[in-house]
DNA sequence: CGGGACGTTCAGCCCTGACTGAAACCCCAG
DNA sequence: CTGGGGTTTCAGTCAGGGCTGAACGTCCCG
């Protein structure tokens, strides 16, 4: 069995309470900006500073005063996007929600999607446009070439951020005090 | 003096003049997923295809069958973001609009200040979290190094694109009947 | 000094889509 | 088979933002 009721997002000095919850809304604005739901950032905020890490949908409806069902839609959507993970407890008939380690370039590597896109319709405007003139041309050029490029090194760089993780080579994580 | 009247978007076959509309509608659905809004992603497609490249606002507005209004907001806001330009013409009161040369690469730089907010993000959680255990900290410590990572290389990668087209080492146009 | 052509701004309509409450569903325990 | 906790689905509401029409500047030409 597990402590309900209380809510479990690190309430480790009272005062931090509101600041945590002003964290997670921040966040939900965030992902908002990146075409997702508000609610699905909210949740992936929860879920960050989350103490223990693992939570379950009422505690979710808790921290963010949402509704049960704006909750597992977004946690349904967030585990499709493969953002968070979803673990089950023998014993335990809720599911607990947890952030995946590699959300973020994830969320990054959902990008190319729209990029290849770009890339097939400048393709698809230069063939309606073939007997064109240079000049006339020129913007869809530009729009191919970058496109093109970008859906090859786009890959290879999330690697090599995946490789040099591995390898522990990774930037310094900020000082306490540093530029916001 | 200009042509007026007839729709300015390169109407070189009869029937092709219905797969350009269908065009520039599809890159205002792309740009729309992109956080902009629908119009002007097709101000930029109409732009992207045009015969001349420079268009009147009037001519927009024949073309894509939107308000005044629509063309003026959209224009102005391309123009604030870097994606297309005005010019003007001696002995002319029109402006014209034609799309910059950098404007897709110009839109990928653009996701360089959710990445600022996001790193700065991680970093206020980290600090909400000082105390807290290395499990539970470990969401927030990744999304912190990746964001710092990328916030460093992505202009460098940028960069390398613009040396790589100047030195005119770049991905070939696509073949005429190439894969979607 | 009008007048007209262009461009911008503003209030309002409308449509999409996020979020909710309640009902339906599923699964296991007894 | 029945009960109940947990989750999903569905219709309905509401807010936000895109787009428009019309009014408002502004500039230049007669």
């Amino acid at each position: 069995m597990r402590e309900t009721g209380g809510v479990a997002i690190a309430p480790r000095a009272s005062g931090e309470r509101q600041e945590l919850l002003a964290f997670i809304e921040e966040i939900g604005l965030a992902i908002e900006g990146q075409g997702l739901p508000r609610m699905a950032g909210r949740v992936l905020g929860a879920l960050l500073v989350a103490d223990p890490p693992e939570q379950s949908a009422d505690e979710l409806v808790a921290t963010l005063h949402a509704s049960r069902s704006s909750v597992s839609t977004m946690t349904r959507l967030l585990e499709g996007a493969g953002l968070i993970e979803r673990v089950s407890r023998p014993g335990d008939r809720k599911l607990y929600y947890r952030n995946r380690p590699d959300a973020w370039h994830q969320r990054t590597l959902d990008t190319m999607e729209p990029v290849r896109n770009l890339r097939a319709l400048a393709a698809r405007g230069l063939a309606l446009m073939d007997g064109a003139p240079p000049d006339v041309r020129r913007g869809l050029i530009d729009m191919y070439r970058f496109y093109a490029y970008w859906e090859r090194e786009l890959p290879r760089m999330i690697e090599s951020w995946k490789a040099a993780r591995d390898r522990g080579e990774l930037p310094p994580l900020p000082e306490p005090g540093e530029a916001p």
